[in-house]
DNA sequence: CTTGACCTTGAAGTGGCTTCAAGGTCTTGA
DNA sequence: TCAAGACCTTGAAGCCACTTCAAGGTCAAG
């Protein structure tokens, strides 16, 4: 099968496989005489592996581990366990994050209900005279 | 004032204050006979603001949008307000984004309660056969 | 007069792709 | 038989909001 239609499949696109080749998510396929790339059914569902874990958000360091740990003969999958616990810890805290952040920009939206002249608006001194140091930095790659 | 004062009260680095000025959001300052980047408190307010802007994760354009409206002589706040209420809105999706997944992960993380051998393991088999189009694109600039 | 703290510019790296440019290959139908 | 158009190739650049690095210039204190 050609890369279109592997992209069809694993409903992604082209490109974005050749880069997982490039990262070394997904392993090089073979070529044909044409110097096309030539897959067999194992890459797509390694493939679609990928993809899923990429719909919940793991980073490729996180996939790139839990590949390895999938290709290790005689491993229980405890380690796979921790890894997806680790995971729902970062989905926690940037939930967490978001949510005092959202208190923060409700409070400052409550500071000006209505329209009014510009100097006297709540939200732009709000804007000019919080301490920015009061929210921490973000710690995981949810954003 | 030299740029590594103003970033020690602004609480950001001198590298940040550059990037800033390149991209337009802090206007450039002037020059030391040594070439030096020279501010006044005019420069740190607006830094400040920036800052806190980006404390509450706005993306540059909406800092640029509220800049610009704050610098217009007439105007009202409305569109200020608007542009808070939108960006409540981004934070507001991606939580709901977020939620929906540690569901999702939280879900698969049953499958597979305890150590066990990697051909039964509940979460591999479910990365493998999940359906990655159940969940929807990104949609805001909050990751 | 040297050390070291500060400043300058420009380029490259981060992550996970997408988009673009400039081609080569293959299939189909006139 | 040959031309159009769909598909494939590579490599580079763009996205965002920075951070880091390299290679230097400037300045105050000891």
């Amino acid at each position: 099968m050609k890369i279109g239609e592997l992209a069809s499949k694993a409903k992604c696109s082209a490109e974005t496989i050749r880069y997982y080749e490039k990262e070394g998510l997904l392993p090089a396929a073979e070529r044909s005489p044409s110097n096309y790339r030539s897959y067999g059914d194992g890459h797509l569902e390694r493939l679609r592996f990928i993809r899923n874990c990429r719909a919940l958000d793991m980073a490729h360091d996180e996939i790139r581990a839990l590949l390895a740990l999938m290709d290790a003969p005689d491993a229980g999958c405890g380690a796979v366990n921790d890894l997806v616990d680790e995971h729902i810890g970062h989905v926690d805290r940037r939930i967490r994050e978001l949510t005092d952040l959202k208190q923060q920009l409700s409070a400052l939206r409550q500071q000006c209900p209505s329209e009014r002249a510009l100097d006297t608006c709540g939200i732009l001194r709000g804007l000019a005279s919080m301490d920015a140091g009061a929210l921490g930095k973000r710690h995981t790659h949810l954003g």
